[in-house]
RNA sequence: GCCUCGGUAGCUUAGCCUGGAUGAGCGGCUGAUUUGUAAUCAGCAGGUCGAGGGUUCAAAUCCCUCCCGGGGCUCCA
């Protein structure tokens, strides 16, 4: 089987000039000795072994990649640059100049500038290379196997396709059904759901690429404004955002209710510092591996000095390796509620769901052997599924995926562990295997929440780490008294907080979508209740309620409007119950309660209303009623004055 | 970071292609109306047209640079 490999360098300008003839030069005119060419996509080429049958198509492959290529990165022409060192198995020289010569007639064909260095001679080269993340680029082509017939090309593309992607992620996509023996199943054998939207099967295309490309704004990014729960700061670094009082009680709300749910669990909750000496030994490591993604600041001689955390880990390796741990205290839960900071390149921030300034809840577990760290894994994978139910996701809402090196399910009993984890889910699961382990996990899980644009993306996970302990002199004391590295799981129960927000608003409006009235959680929404005078004078009766509704966010629209506008203005801000008061209830002592949750959208040209389901009750039943709701979960006061009247607005429309 | 689309009043936007005094709706303010389940009526105020530079007699409009946002690529400890 023939391959080809492709080294792309984007470049500003590339010089070459032949200089002497190997043993395999091709015959040249003086004129083509010697070039310049600016704006170019230098493409190095090194053809590999022999397959004469497959020429024709190993020149449209390659030709087409590197159209793909320069179109992408929006150069202005091509050089073809013969390159032999990338390779160690050259195919012969006749077949590689034939190649290279297919190559340049179909660019040129395509309307492409092409210059071809010639082949076979020795050759001074310069180029700027551009710098950009795609400016290098390399591509394996492979040739079909034998140079079958035309029939099979279609199929056979794809394969290499798929095959090319796993080269680069050194892993392996499959699925796990719940149906006991289970056992992994390959991609392409899986059937998916063919009802409904399947969001596995979004959330396998997202993961395994091809996106179809969306020209829209992410819906959570208007809700966020119009909610006026939160919005860009033009005057910060882009993804760090501003929150307004209701983004910032229903934030402090979830933020209160992970911290309850990971104390319960056990945790012990710490504070750490959000900035590090870069020149620290076990951080220094940590760093060189990812240099990108920090916000570091200068120290003295304008050198950075100090970087802000991406995560908490930090903090809490640093506090551990500086206790005093006994394998009595195993397994040990440090949580901390941590402002993270990454900075994620520019193009992929968006709204709620990418920032570079988030709050994560982040617990780390000391244990004192992996059977004891897949005992906690596996506890924690519960915890996640609980603590999500109770932020308002359901396992229909997010796709299960579990990842881990092969090395770790080559181990056969850790093969019904991971069983055991799609039994608990329910429902299918991605996996993904990795031929070796690259980051410090050996396995991993993560919830991902697939948006309205079909884009997934993280919400709670645990990793079982194997390397920090070591790396930052983490040690408990064993039963006999010897020194030990614990295995350490990181836990993030319900990931970033905003995100978290993101996936509530995202969620509302992919309900509206299917004709649901979009609302949050009644004990996140920031209004409970809102009280709706019919004229003036029913304020009066309004006050006198108002103490029995205490614990419950009330507000009360006093504006001189009519009732009809404020039913739709409480409409437009998702509130979950609508009392309205008038003479009728004054005189019954009662009020007519609109109940969201219970109305129903009625789609179509407004033609037909919404059904709203409405009930007379007193004011003790509705207080009973919503009490009983939100009675398990945090609770704050409203953030601003109860009365709509007294009420600036963050933002217009 | 690269490619690409966009930025006009607090919000949503018309005008831009084809250069010639920024127009509207919502919101705000004032007045009238005291209202029974998805927008009461009238009036008023509100704009360095994202910023800077250029072309032109003349720039929201054409060109360049930058900033901010969306999407794609890439990435995601």
């Amino acid at each position: 089987m023939k391959k080809l490999q492709l080294l792309f360098i984007h470049s500003d300008y590339m010089e070459y000039e032949a200089k002497e003839k190997t043993r395999v030069a091709e015959p040249i005119s003086e004129s083509r000795k010697k070039e310049r060419v600016e704006e170019v996509l230098v493409v190095f080429i090194a053809v590999e072994r022999e397959d004469e049958k497959d020429v024709k198509y190993m020149v449209e492959k390659a030709s087409e990649e590197a159209i793909s290529v320069f179109h992408k990165v929006g150069a202005e022409r091509i050089v073809l640059y013969p390159y032999a060192h990338l390779s160690s198995e050259l195919a012969s020289p006749e077949r590689s100049i034939e190649i290279l010569r297919g190559m340049e007639e179909d660019l040129l064909s395509r309307g492409v500038e092409v210059k071809r260095a010639p082949f076979g001679w020795y050759k001074s080269f310069t180029l700027r290379c551009k710098g950009h993340p795609l400016s290098e680029l390399s591509r394996k082509i492979k040739g079909r196997e034998g140079g079958g017939a035309e029939a099979e090309e279609v199929e056979v593309e794809k394969l290499s396709k798929a095959l090319e992607a796993e080269e680069k992620a050194e892993s392996h996509f499959f699925f796990m059904d719940t149906g006991g023996e289970g056992g992994l199943i390959r991609t392409e054998d899986f059937e998916f759901e063919l009802d409904k939207r399947d969001n596995l099967q979004k959330f396998f295309v997202y993961e395994s690429e091809k996106r179809r490309a969306v020209d829209k704004v992410p819906p959570h990014v208007e809700l966020m404004k119009r909610l006026e729960i939160a919005d860009y700061e033009p005057s910060s670094d882009p993804g760090n955002l501003r929150f307004y009082p209701k983004g910032k009680l229903i934030k402090a709300l979830l933020e209160e209710y992970v911290r309850n749910s990971v104390a319960e669990y056990g945790a012990v909750e710490v504070e750490t510092p959000i900035m590090y000496s870069t020149r620290h030994p076990s951080l220094k490591d940590y760093l060189e591996r990812f240099p990108a993604r920090q916000y570091s600041m200068a120290g003295k001689g304008g050198k950075p000095d100090l970087f802000l955390r991406f995560s908490a880990c930090f903090g809490q390796f640093l506090m551990s390796k500086d206790m005093s741990i006994s394998y009595k205290n195993l397994p040990l839960k440090i949580f901390e509620l941590a402002s993270s900071f990454r900075k994620e390149k520019r193009g992929e921030l968006v709204g709620l769901r990418r920032l570079r300034k988030f709050t994560m809840p982040d617990m780390h577990t000391l244990c004192k052997d992996m059977g004891e760290a897949l005992k906690e894994f596996k506890k924690q994978y519960e915890l996640c599924m609980r603590v999500l139910e109770g932020i308002g996701f359901f396992t229909k809402d997010y796709e299960v995926a579990i990842r881990f090196t092969r090395e770790f399910y080559d181990d056969d009993a850790n093969k019904g562990f991971i069983d055991e984890l799609v039994r608990i889910a329910g429902k299918p699961v991605l996996i993904e295997m990795w031929d070796q382990r690259f980051f410090y996990f050996v396995l991993k899980f993560e919830f991902n929440f697939v948006d309205a644009l079909g884009k997934a993306s993280a919400l709670s996970t645990v990793q079982i780490d194997v390397e920090n302990a070591e790396r930052y002199g983490i040690k408990y004391v064993d039963a006999n008294g010897e020194e030990k590295s614990p295995i350490i799981l990181h836990c993030s129960p319900s990931g970033a907080i905003e995100r978290c927000m993101y996936a509530l608003l995202e969620r509302a409006y992919l309900e509206k979508e299917r004709g649901v009235l979009p609302m949050l959680p009644l004990w996140l929404s920031p209004t409970q209740l809102r009280i709706i005078p019919v004229a003036e004078r029913h304020l009066e009766y309004i006050e006198e309620i108002l103490p029995v509704l205490n614990g419950i966010r009330t507000d009360v629209d006093d504006r001189e409007e009519t009732v009809s506008k404020k039913i739709r203005d409480a409409g437009r801000d998702w509130i979950p119950y609508v009392a309205v008061v008038g003479d009728k209830e004054v005189e019954k002592n009662t009020l007519s309660v609109t109940i969201r949750g219970e109305s129903s959208k009625s789609e179509s040209k407004g033609e037909q209303r919404q059904k709203q389901k409405v009930e007379e009750m007193d004011v003790f039943e509705l207080k009973n009623r919503v009490g009983e709701l939100i009675k398990s979960k945090p609770f704050r006061e409203l953030p601003f004055s109860y009365k709509l009247s007294e009420r600036a607005r963050f933002v217009g429309g």
